[in-house]
DNA sequence: ATGTCGTGGACGCCACGA
């Protein structure tokens, strides 16, 4: 089973790559964020042709998740219990369960600064995330969470630790957020690195893809019960190449687990 | 280290977010 996760950075101007993409990688399972659109704009026929079954939660003009699967697509919910808002509640996490897993899309807030008001309620939405996760382990499927965390977890993960000093997305805050909910059983699966560091996001400013400097900011985590069945794990740097791309690439990752 | 993108509103640019 291929399962994968791509901040698309608006699935309208991303089509034309989407649907190339979803014939090219034949994922199984794939979550979105970014795609920036309201659920009834969403190019929604243009997946199912391809044989997918699509649900959505997403919002005018910012944000939005989706999970898209051809393993099935249960028990959908949008958001979650106790989810803090800016102020407002933004479309930033679902899941459904597919193929066996419960699998979230999630597009964890960005932060802007560590003096700004966003900080803060990144890390509450985080905490809010381990709580909701945790209630819900007992009665569902084997968690897969998968989206853009906006946290770079080690130094490693990032191009230059001496460049991100002050910053967010590297904080010990934010790592130990990470932590948290990893701490609910949960493994974070490593790319392998072909062409470069395993980065999934490079800024579109300066150059900096062709530079080199990205981060790993887009993850998938599995549940411990799941991990061993991983055959495969890579990032898809040619999604990031060329025309009109997204400034992240897919995470993809091969199970070896019953569709 | 902020040089580029994407969005929508009132435009043919601007403010905002990343």
């Amino acid at each position: 089973m291929r399962l994968a996760t791509w901040n698309v950075n608006s699935v309208v101007v991303r089509l034309p790559r989407l649907v190339d993409w979803l014939e090219k990688s034949s994922p199984d399972i794939l979550c979105l964020q970014e795609t920036k659109i309201a659920d009834d704009a969403f190019p929604r026929a243009e997946v199912e042709a391809l044989g997918y079954e699509v649900a959505l939660h997403g919002e005018g003009r910012w944000n939005g998740v989706a999970i898209i699967s051809r393993v099935g697509m249960g028990d959908v919910a949008r958001g979650f219990d106790g989810q803090p808002g800016f102020p407002e509640a933004e479309a930033r996490a679902m899941t459904a369960t597919c193929g066996g897993l419960r699998v979230w899309s999630v597009y964890v807030p960005n932060g802007r600064a560590l003096d700004s008001d966003h900080f803060p309620y990144k890390l509450n939405w985080l905490a809010a995330l381990r709580t909701a996760l945790l209630a819900s382990q007992s009665t569902s499927p084997p968690l897969v969470v998968c989206g853009d965390f906006n946290i770079a977890p080690t130094d490693d993960d990032v191009w230059d630790p001496a460049a991100f000093i002050g910053s967010t997305h590297v904080s010990p805050q934010e790592r130990q957020a990470l932590v948290a909910l990893t701490s609910l059983g949960l493994d974070d699966i490593h790319p392998r690195a072909f062409k470069g560091r395993p980065f999934t996001y490079w800024d579109y400013r300066a150059g900096n893809f062709h530079k080199g400097l990205g981060m790993r900011i887009d993850l998938v985590l599995l549940d411990h019960g799941v991990t061993p069945a991983v055959k495969d794990a890579y990032i898809d740097r040619d999604a990031r190449k060329g025309t009109l791309p997204s400034d992240h690439a897919p995470l993809v990752v091969d199970l070896d687990w019953p569709r």
